[in-house]
DNA sequence: TCCCCTCCCACCTTTGAACTGG
DNA sequence: ACCAGTTCAAAGGTGGGAGGGG
């Protein structure tokens, strides 16, 4: 297996040679993505985005619509979305900003969202723009549901996977473009930190019209204020101040962490950096990989990729060493460094390219053992509270069910009765391999994608899991 | 005491079934 | 009988606030 530096050199440099693929390679090397709604991204994230996630799963707002071209119109794709730790640390809201409290939690279940269209020819993708507005998200570590499961008061971005495959199934021998954009990442929230993230979103979010000031809520305001004058009063005051926004709330979080940052007027556009932990991890990451963003963080297009393999979810201690380590992703041994923002770069990697070993599943990975390939290439399973069963489970279980791929909203739950061990099944009989696979790769350097074909671990473990650390 | 989480509430949009008319 | 447009109720998504746990 190549070593995730080498791998990243020859994709980034080498377009189309490196992974010269067979007969019926596709063109992927010209993919392109972009975020719609851009503005309404940027307006966030100048503020310091945060999403509430609740035990029942609460959509994103604004939730991640995206745009595609480039793709070959008559071949399939999954698209595929995971959320990933932007750093190692844990933050808590103190005095309108953003602070560290300490290293992260351990990663919970790694999983991934399915777009519920796929599979789909990239006709289909392409022409029109393609949202994941019910993809939702969760603290709950026990969820059933398939929601994306992330801890409360840490930060988080989002990743798109677009895999050129038929189904399901063969996902896994496919190729993985993976693209980021900066003005997505997040801070999960069990409830509002930020009074001025809450007024963004009470007026962007058509469900929360109720909460505007001008609408129509006059008798919930009413009643509230009747009920407690005192308490309106004393909100009032503080949204007035909000408004006035004094000038290190608007800074906020990133004053903290960037000392450099320009005090800026209201009128002058906030740069992301601005975001105190955000900026801090958003450099030390870029300073070392540089594969975010790579055309600045108002480019339009970001398809700034990290080829990522979605492989299995490498957990952090596991990946970590890989990265830092060991050359090869395939030796492994558990390094707890890697878990500790403290220790160096913690999640930072998730945002690399990288090829990830697939750890053998976790002993809770359960059941579905009947229907995975034998681990005996699966590298020894980090330990932790990460459930390794996670991802695609439920999609496929779904699917099963129903013989259809894709056309309800495929989540990927650590269901005990799925096991990624699907991946493995059939598809790996019925796919050959790796070199039946593109690659071709556009000329864009940011641009990556990867071909896991021949990594058969990973049949074993959820797609994507990124993560974790 | 503070911080964070959970639950419940009222208000709103979305969705889809039922109904109506051409 | 079929189709398109309209109506309406149920389902589901919001943030706020109260209260509780650590």
């Amino acid at each position: 297996m190549q070593s995730i530096r080498d791998l990243k050199s020859n994709f980034s440099i080498t377009p189309s040679s490196t992974m010269a693929g067979g007969p019926d390679s596709y063109h992927q090397g010209s993919m392109l993505m972009t975020l719609e709604d851009p503005e309404l991204w940027k307006s966030f994230h100048e503020i310091g985005t945060e999403m509430i996630i609740t035990k029942p799963g609460r959509r994103m707002f604004p939730h991640c619509k995206i745009n595609l071209s480039g793709l070959v119109p008559y071949a399939k794709y999954i698209l595929l979305v995971d959320m990933v730790p932007e750093d190692g640390f844990r933050y808590k809201w103190n005095k309108d900003k953003w602070e560290v409290a300490g290293k992260a939690e351990p990663q919970p279940p790694c999983r991934t969202y399915v777009h519920p269209d796929s599979p789909a020819p990239g006709s289909h993708w392409m022409k029109q723009s393609v949202s994941f507005l019910k993809l939702k998200l969760t603290n709950n570590t026990l969820d059933q549901h398939g929601h994306i499961i992330l801890h409360s008061m840490h930060r988080y971005h989002p990743r798109f996977h677009i895999v050129q495959a038929d189904d399901l199934y063969s996902v896994r021998w496919s190729v993985f473009q993976t693209f980021t954009f900066p003005e997505t990442s997040f801070t999960a929230v069990t409830a509002y930190q930020n009074t001025k993230i809450t007024k963004l979103k009470i007026d962007h979010n058509p469900f929360a019209k109720g909460f505007r000031d001008e609408g129509t809520n006059t008798k919930r305001r009413a009643s509230r204020s009747l009920a407690d004058p005192e308490r309106a009063a004393k909100k009032m005051n503080s949204m007035k101040a909000d408004s006035e926004s004094p000038p290190d709330f608007r800074r906020s979080p990133c004053e903290i962490y960037d000392a450099e940052q320009p005090k800026r007027k209201d009128e002058e556009v906030v740069k992301e950096e601005r975001y105190s932990p955000w900026a801090a991890s958003e450099r030390e990451h870029n300073h070392n990989l540089h594969t975010e963003s790579p055309l600045g963080p108002d480019t339009r297009d970001m398809y700034n990729s990290e080829q990522l393999v979605p492989g299995q979810a490498s957990y952090q201690p596991y990946r970590f060493r890989e990265y830092g380590k060991s050359p090869s992703p395939s030796s492994s041994s558990v390094s707890s460094g890697g878990s500790s923002g403290a220790s160096g770069r913690p999640s930072f990697e998730s945002r690399v390219p990288d090829i990830a070993t697939v750890p053998e599943p976790h002993a809770s990975s359960k059941p579905a053992a009947h229907d995975m390939v034998p681990p005996s290439c699966a590298p020894q399973p980090p330990v932790g509270p990460q459930d390794y069963s996670g991802v695609f489970n439920m999609a496929m279980a779904q699917a099963g069910k129903s013989g259809v791929l894709g056309h309800h909203p495929l989540y990927a739950p650590y269901s005990t009765e799925q096991a990624l061990g699907q991946w493995g099944g059939p598809a790996a009989a019925q796919y050959p391999g790796p070199h039946h696979l593109p690659a071709e790769y556009g000329a864009q350097a940011v641009h990556h994608s990867y071909h896991h074909g021949n990594m058969a671990d990973w049949s074993q473990y959820p797609l994507f899991s990124y993560s974790c650390w």
